[in-house]
DNA sequence: ATAGTCTTTGAGACTCATTCTCAATTATTA
DNA sequence: TAATAATTGAGAATGAGTCTCAAAGACTAT
């Protein structure tokens, strides 16, 4: 907690680039919470305690979050893009429901290990896993 | 070669929709190479051939493709919806490469039965793999 | 401080993939 | 052949994401 300020900031100055105001609220709303969030979300999140922040402001960010190593693009749903931690989290993959939208995360390298595998065979250099999987959920499944 | 106009007729039927020439012609063309594709180069590969044939009914027909089995929605790239066969095809997973948008395609199993297994312990139905793996092929590495 | 320079911002216009509407057409059934 | 229902093309509408631009803010050298 209060790493990510550190992280964020050293990759801002790095492209000459500065730790203003609304890029401050942006992030400390962005971890404050762990969850998946898409632009949507993070915009009325921040809303409720700034009305000054603007939705192009956060889409200007987000690239900026996703670029200094904090957050990554995670999945597409409902036609958003949802966007989640990657700093001090584990990797993991994610069985997302298509009934609910129920996003379960499940912890495991040994796909990013068979990935990195292939990866080597390919000559292919990975920069991010996308492991996942779509279906139904326990709950929606007994209804 | 010709299953494919098996499959979806006899899913066509069960919905009580009819094979129709927009949708024959459709078919045909998704299954006329074996590439993922997008509606655009859909579009214009069939208006080589077909002046009557329009997006609206391409966009409208391609859900059908995929409730019937046939193709499944791959990956997103440059902001659009990519395609490809499932009917035939064994299972592969996707590296992608950032640079230059090739998509090398590798068959293992390994990852879905992991995944499998996973899905078992959360009680979780798995309808479609998501495998994959977003870098630098080695041609772009190598400029 | 002050001026000058460069970055950033909010607001709203714009883009473009995808979806929707609707009147006209086609397939199927009676 | 008429009636019914599904389907179509064309273009309008939608909506997430991007871009523009004038105003505001941050920083530097004086």
């Amino acid at each position: 907690m209060g790493n990510e300020n550190r992280v964020f900031g050293k990759y801002l100055i790095s492209k000459g680039l500065k730790l203003t105001k609304p890029r401050k609220i942006i992030l400390d709303t962005v971890f404050a919470t762990h969850k998946h969030f898409n632009v949507d979300e993070l915009y009325d999140l921040i809303r409720k305690k700034h009305k000054d922040v603007s939705r192009a402001t956060i889409y200007r960010t987000i690239p900026l979050l996703v670029d200094s190593g904090l957050i990554k693009q995670s999945l597409r749903c409902l036609a958003k893009d949802h966007y989640e931690h990657t700093y001090g989290h584990d990797r993991h993959l994610h069985l997302i429901c298509e009934k609910c939208g129920k996003i379960i995360e499940v912890e495991s390298r040994e796909t990013e290990n068979i990935l990195n595998e292939l990866a080597k065979k390919h000559n292919f250099n990975i920069r991010e896993f996308n492991v996942g999987a779509k279906g139904i959920c326990k709950k929606c499944r007994n209804k």
